[in-house]
DNA sequence: TTGAAAGCGCTAACAA
DNA sequence: TTGTTAGCGCTTTCAA
């Protein structure tokens, strides 16, 4: 247990040197000489003194508290999200805060704006769909608070993003469709608003294209990334082909609702029907029959996100440390489209 | 937007008046003059004054940060809790710090009170299973840490829990399985070290010996709450009795465990086994057979307990408000023990 | 019922 | 390389 009553003035009496200086040995100043350093920071582990967030916070006019801010993501995979983040939020120091908000309001922007300025929040992680938005990425540079996104494409300066590049997972899927023989292919993509939305479809319905298979306008159809609207979406492709052999989401909540579908209408899959999503959720794994999908390492990516996001607040003056962050999903073959081992 | 650079300096002038009135006024203090408190009140309107949370809390040693601690919580259910918990902090300008914590760890009861300590965090929600640990409570007392458990069973002072009355509600399921015709029925328990586990194991058992059911020792197995663990359970279970026609788990993962092998086995659910589960989360809805289990309310459980705690801090002085906190959890009726409907 | 002054624990100018 | 002196924006003595 932490000391709580040790203050920095106490460990300047102890190492006879100004608080100042411990000031200085505290936040990695390189002016302080080498002894001088030495012996404080000895003292410091002693005592077992940790400076005071809030006291540091205002007289520096920072608080050690990071945002994390997201709408519509999907709920199976935010506690990763989660844990990934506040590891390294943990080991430098730094709290987070989650702020789950709605993007479709109008105040929505300034709903956060007015978050980040109450609680002084250092920077935010915004995770996709909300990290697509332009205007609160814009908003938040005006009020010069520092963010990464997570998201599909890098449309921003890379200091500033976290890109796995689903476009080209898809092109995987398709692949793997291919190579099932699969000719009349169903899908469901996300909101079209949605930039990955768009990614995820053109990845798979352009390397479709390579090998001549052209997916008809009537066998897309545009969900709303719902467990419910998967169920909708299905219903209307299966009546208006009937051919279809097989249903690509755009996540795993939707194909998670065409296995529903598939189940009350007494189709099987895979053996009369494959079925895909994306993100790999705990559902995806869990559910009967277990569904092929397309796995981001999203606590890593989350990881990343905040070890950027940190060091940007910490070097605002030197410049930012360049993190790799293009992140590959890969794909995951699962009985939801494995007609070699048929399900049951 | 707030004014960031408003203060109660500048709140006081405008006003005519001392900043220490304007922090009674801020306060709620009872001794400002009516006059005086509207006019600052309107004044504080007018600018859009918001008190600094971190000047506010180095001054009066308060931070305004509740802390979420949990381990092996339903992975499922978390974010219904934190959006429950999020939205009574923030209502109440208050901000939710997320601990997923090992509790397994040796050192686990110093770690929280570490990241207590740490970011000064005024009080802590605390979910099952941690929330049954008796040292941890201890401990926060000591540390005069206010906490709130959100538990099973009321093994704390009514102002510190909020308690679901799960045994009463595994009896809700048993008059069910009964009703269903059941005789032979296989039970998998989650860690007998958990209380709630215990209860639900008791509140079960206990309603079928009123019906004259006994369940046979070799047909209670005790589970880790895990999607894996179910499987296992399920295939002991199975093998050492075959004649079983229902299994009951302490939480849905473990029946969703129990689904999967049915299925790998071929045995249908539930025209040959009835399954059921407890916590209904996302997967229980969605799976296929859907799932029979028990829902808590458990973002009003979350809200209540934020509201509690806030309460709490808040009134140190005065008798702490006592909010009614029993909550009465609901047996979800699904295809994985309805033999009317048979699915498929 | 109100106000003046001190100080929470730290960092930031400015000197030295 | 180090120290001195002010604050950060608020609450809290204590007095009036």
């Amino acid at each position: 247990m932490q000391n709580k009553n040790i203050t920095i003035n106490d460990v300047a009496k102890l190492a006879g040197v100004s608080k100042r200086t411990v000031s200085r040995v505290i936040n990695r100043s390189p002016l302080v000489g080498e002894k001088t350093r030495e012996r404080v920071e000895s003292i410091i582990k002693d005592v077992n003194f940790s400076p005071d967030k809030q006291a540091r916070g205002l007289a520096s006019s920072k608080s050690y508290l990071l945002g994390l801010i997201y709408d519509n993501f999907d709920a199976l995979s935010i506690i990763q999200v989660q844990r990934g983040a506040i590891s390294v939020c943990t080991e430098l120091g730094y709290e987070l805060v989650v702020h789950p908000c709605e993007s479709s309001n109008d105040a929505f922007i300034e709903e956060c704006l007015n978050a980040i300025s109450g609680s002084k929040l250092d920077g935010v992680i915004i995770l996709p769909p909300v990290s697509e938005n332009k205007e609160l990425a814009a908003a938040l540079r005006e009020a010069n608070c520092p963010y990464v996104r997570i998201a599909s494409v890098d449309f921003d300066d890379t200091e500033n993003v976290v890109v796995s590049d689903e476009r080209e997972a898809m092109k995987g899927m398709a692949d793997h469709f291919v190579e099932l023989g699969h000719k009349e292919i169903g899908f469901i993509s996300g909101p079209l608003s949605f930039h990955s939305s768009r990614e995820r479809m053109e990845g798979f319905l352009s390397e479709l294209e390579k090998f001549g298979i052209t997916v008809a306008e009537e066998s897309i159809k545009e969900g709303k990334n719902s467990f419910e609207s998967g169920i909708a979406c299905a219903k209307e492709l299966l009546s208006k082909n009937k051919n279809l052999t097989a249903i690509i989401a755009n996540n795993d909540d939707m194909a998670a609702g065409v296995l529903r579908l598939a189940n009350d209408m007494g189709i099987d899959v895979p053996a009369q029907l494959s079925v895909a999503g994306f993100d790999d959720n705990l559902l995806a794994s869990r559910i009967i029959p277990s569904l092929t999908t397309i796995n981001r390492p999203i606590n890593n990516m989350a990881a990343l996100a905040t070890q950027k996001l940190i060091n940007k607040i910490q070097s605002e003056n030197s410049l930012p440390l360049t993190l790799n962050s293009e992140i590959k999903p890969k794909l995951i073959i699962r009985e939801s489209t494995d007609t070699m081992k048929e399900n049951k």
